[in-house]
RNA sequence: GGGCGAAUAGCUCAGCUGGUUAGAGCACCUGCCUUACACGCAGGGUGUCGGGGGUUCGAAUCCCUCUUCGCCCA
């Protein structure tokens, strides 16, 4: 039976469709992703915990590529700690999304004929429970296909009876603080969903609309009138006045007077209010105090009646004065935008209409369904902001928490000090009820944990509340329900909260990451995490989001399935710099997963030729290699390997602030997974492929104690090499790390120890003089278009012998690498190529007949003239007293020795170019 | 309207508290099927650091201003 292990078997294709659905059964299986709080320092274990929880994608949801980001951002965090030797979890799960579920089901309803009326509440919350637990959660096991390395046992679920009690508990906590009320006024209403929205959920687009300027009469004086100038003529019936500035000398004498209301002709009066911006149209302002926010004030200030016009669907209707009807009876029935043309035509027909002008203006839409929003006058539940808000805002003021980019820190502060009150009811019945009960007899009100019967005061009939609340009410949470906060003793509480990072799209910073910190401090009294990294937005090549109504998305199970899931993650993540958005073009899948793809493959080739070439007989472990007998290669990989550690590390980390807050030289520090990912792929390709799998070549050929060091550098470097890369790839690098000679059955490169930079070593330097010697010679053939299978002979001129030595130690792998053998004669007269290496060797190419000598000698000149020049300015800033006078001495010092350097190779170029005839 | 930020190679971006001969990846150009890899190898930087002023011995970096763009909020 053939070892599938077996080096020698390894495919030449790396085949992610057979690889990693296997391997993550595997990791699964092992529970290697599992968590136990246990282990966890703050709870008498030896492990520092690392903690993130996933931001619930909504569970009907299916996945996305802002998804594939934000998760491999959040995978890469989670598998570096836990290599790292930290406690790892990464708390995975969903959120019931009250607006988007209750929607798709009513739509489902509808086709069949039905409606959620039709079936009452009960049996429609049935009903989409019932849709949740067939579709639901699909999104859960599509992240597994990326790799996502989330304790699948903790999957929370915002809905789910924990979660639910948490969320009735801080409602009822803060009711009792009075920190929750119930308001009276004008909330942004959705006529399609037939919910009130927050005002974050109401998003502003910029749209050209048109300015109508209307002319009210005036009151026993038809000759004169007042002209309004408003976008929303179709509000026009539930104006109660017309309101000017109290300075404004154009309508002073007409404060207190009456207006004849053009649609109705009842009386409306000119009040004076600070509100109205006299610059803007008219100076004149109709006041509609149920159907605009800022009217509404107006109202309340001049104790104004409320008349509501339009009904929830956005229908015109009545709503009388006891002096007559306010809505035109031709008018009522009419939805708002004919409601708008008939009204604009009757006042036209009348000659109340002064003009019509293009006007630009920003409009407020549903988030959900993009329907334009109705200010609407209402009751709702609101949470008082400015309580909670105070504690999250100085987190962020004094590093407690800090936000990255940076910049949006300022956007947070900003927003936290105009903090508006939360509206969290929603006329919807997916979602977590109100639970306020209101007594039908006496009236008491009351939040309650658990359901009464009976009216508490006089033992009347109790009714609860109908609205349900925000799904954002429940996610804000989510850092400690998730961690069974209200449980006896919350074992995961303590010994995963606070969280570490928490990963989320900039979008959703006030709608959920800010609440978060609010919710953090005051029911845990504890800020949530410590990070917070918001992600850039994945796009197409002409800047746009991806977004579903656009068809410019890609779905990353496609990619997966193309390139396989590293791929799919590596690209994103070499994409993916601090606060830069990640361009993709879904027409061509191919080219935009290309960095992907070729880093996958070449990773696969390198492990397959490294892993054949070392073979399965037992490898020296790295620290049984006598120092002495490591090479000059072998000492340059390994210090290249501490420099890739080294940059890893610095990309990625800190992991988390050493006292409580974050030192402000650290505020801003590591999270660029971007730079990892290419220190990562730099080391493996561009010094372990390109030159130190090369160097080895030779001595892995001739059996003795050499190639024995050879095979243990080489299984020690890529065994590192594999561990650094797999946070960002963790499939490809599971699979080649366990054909490693040195692998343990059982053990997974998930859970093996993320690598720690070591001593550098002296003894480098004829492997970096060797490459500076093969690299002048590729140049040189390169320059004289000489044919790469050419043998040449390069004489290797140097006055410093021991350099010379060290060149001529490694002649094996330079002939091998350059095709040319080294000579230390000093070379022929005769044409011949010339170039002088960084460290001062020279190097002739003897080439009778390729080489131009005017041309020889016209690139050496060259050269040296570029050096001259810098040289000049270099002695410049040199002969400055007050450069020398002011500059730190170190600089100064590195400037001189600099100066005699590019001296030193400048009189080179000049003997060089003398040598050769030129002047 | 208020606030924040950006402008560096064809594209996406690094360049920290002023001191490098301005960098990376991708793209591009040239030559190569060199027995792990053409999804590769070797070589090549293609730039008025948005314009203008200032501070400084020294500016891509700091200040002012103009232009253009983006984001957040109202």
């Amino acid at each position: 039976m053939t070892n599938p292990e077996n080096p020698a078997e390894i495919p030449p294709l790396y085949d992610a469709g057979a690889t990693e659905g296997a391997l993550y059964a595997e990791w699964e299986a092992a529970g290697v992703f599992r968590a136990d709080p246990a282990r966890s320092r703050r709870t008498g274990g030896d492990r520092e915990p690392y903690t993130i929880v996933i931001p619930p994608p909504n569970v009907t949801g299916v996945l996305h590529m802002g998804h594939g980001l934000n998760n491999t951002a959040q995978d890469v965090l989670i598998r570096w700690r836990r290599m790292a030797g930290d406690e790892a979890l990464w708390v995975p799960g969903t959120d019931h999304a009250g607006i988007a579920t209750q929607n798709v089901v009513e739509k489902q309803l509808a086709r069949e004929g039905t409606s959620r009326e039709a079936l009452g509440r009960e049996a429609f919350v049935e009903r989409v429970k019932e849709h949740v637990e067939k579709t639901g959660g699909v999104i859960l096991q599509q992240l597994r296909a990326i790799g996502a390395s989330c304790d699948w046992e903790r999957t929370a679920y915002t809905f789910s009876p924990e979660l639910s009690r948490a969320v009735r508990e801080v409602f009822v906590r803060l009711y009792d603080d009075g920190l929750i009320y119930r308001g009276h006024r004008v909330i942004h209403w959705c006529p399609r969903c037939l919910t009130s929205l927050s005002d974050e959920e109401a998003e502003f687009h910029d749209e050209t609309g048109a300015l109508y300027h209307v002319a009210y009469p005036v009151a026993g004086d038809p000759a004169r009138s007042v002209t309004v100038a408003t976008t929303r003529p179709e509000t026009l019936p539930g104006d109660v006045a017309v309101a000017v500035h109290p300075d404004d000398e154009r309508y002073a004498d007409l404060v207190g007077k009456f207006l004849v209301h053009p649609l109705n002709g009842l009386p409306i009066p000119v009040i004076a209010d600070t509100y109205v911006d006299r610059a803007f149209g008219t100076g004149a302002l109709k006041i509609t105090p149920a159907h605009d926010a800022n009217d509404f004030d107006v109202g309340k200030r001049h104790a104004l009646p409320m008349p509501v016009i339009l009904t929830p669907d956005a229908f015109l209707k009545d709503d009388p004065s006891p002096d007559g009807p306010r809505t035109p009876a031709e008018f009522v029935g009419m939805d708002r935008e004919k409601g708008r043309k008939a009204i604009v035509k009757l006042l036209d027909a009348r000659g109340h209409l002064v003009k019509r002008e293009q006007h630009q203006h920003a409009v407020r839409h549903c988030y959900r369904c993009d329907t334009v929003v109705e200010p609407r006058l209402s009751d709702q539940w609101f949470v008082k902001m400015a309580p909670l808000a105070a504690p999250a805002l100085q987190a962020v003021r004094d590093g407690t928490i800090r936000v990255l980019p940076e910049r949006w820190e300022a956007v947070y502060v900003n927003w936290m000090e105009g903090i508006r009150d939360w509206n969290i009811s929603r006329q919807i019945w997916w979602g977590h009820r109100v639970p306020v009960w209101h007594c039908e007899a006496c009236g008491f009100e009351k939040a309650y944990r658990d359901d009464p019967t009976a009216c508490e005061k006089c033992g009347g009939a109790v009714a609860q509340e109908t609205d349900v609340l925000d799904t954002w009410f429940s996610s804000w949470l989510w850092p400690f329900s998730t961690l069974g906060w209200l449980a006896k003793d919350p074992a995961d509480l303590r010994a995963f909260y606070p969280t570490d990072a928490l990963v989320t799209a900039p979008e959703i910073l006030f709608f959920w990451v800010a609440r978060m910190i609010m919710a953090g401090y005051y029911c845990v009294g504890r800020a949530p995490f410590h990070t917070v990294y918001l992600t850039g937005t994945v796009r197409d090549m002409q800047h746009r989001k991806m977004s579903k109504s656009l068809g410019n998305g890609i779905d990353p199970l496609d990619v997966v399935a193309t390139f396989g899931a590293d791929a799919l993650r590596y690209t994103l993540l070499q994409g993916m710099g601090l606060g830069v958005d990640v361009m993709l073009d879904p027409t061509d899948l191919e080219k935009s997963f290309a960095p992907g793809r070729n880093f996958a493959t070449k990773l696969w080739n390198i492990g397959r030729f490294l892993l054949m070439s070392v073979g399965s007989e037992p490898v020296r472990a790295i620290g049984d290699v006598p120092e002495s007998s490591l090479a000059s290669a072998d000492r340059w990989i390994l210090n290249r390997l501490n420099g890739a550690i080294g940059d890893c590390d610095a990309a990625i980390g800190p992991a988390r602030p050493a006292g409580a807050t974050w030192p402000e030289s650290q505020r801003n520090a590591g999270m660029r997974l971007d730079a990892y990912a290419e220190s990562a792929r730099r080391f493996v390709w561009n010094d372990l492929a390109d030159w130190y799998v090369e160097a080895t070549k030779g001595r892995l050929q001739q059996p003795g104690d050499d190639r024995e060091v050879a095979r243990a550098v080489l299984t020690h470097v890529f065994d590192q090499a594999l561990r650094l890369l797999h946070p960002a790839m963790p499939f490809i690098t599971e699979s080649l790390w366990r054909r490693l000679p040195t692998y343990v059955p059982g053990t997974f490169l998930a859970t093996a120890a993320w690598p720690v930079a070591t001593a550098s070593r002296s003894g480098d330097d004829a492997f970096d003089a060797a490459r500076q010697v093969i690299t002048g010679i590729r140049q040189l053939r390169s320059d004289y278009a000489i044919p790469p299978g050419q043998q040449l002979t390069a004489h290797v001129v140097t006055a410093d012998a021991a350099r010379r030595a060290l060149v001529h130690g490694e002649a094996a792998f330079i002939t091998r690498l350059s095709k040319c053998t080294l000579s230390a004669e000093a070379p022929p007269a005769g044409a011949a190529a010339h170039a002088v290496l960084p460290n001062g060797v020279e190097l002739v190419l003897p080439l009778a007949g390729l080489v131009d000598l005017d041309k020889e000698i016209a690139k050496l000149r060259g050269e040296r003239e570029n050096l001259e020049k810098q040289l000049v300015a270099l002695r410049g800033r040199l002969a400055n007293e007050k450069f020398t006078a002011k500059a730190p001495a170190e600089l100064v010092e590195a400037e001189r020795a600099k100066e005699r350097d590019w001296t030193t190779r400048r009189d080179q170029l000049d003997a060089k170019v003398r040598s050769l005839g030129g002047a």
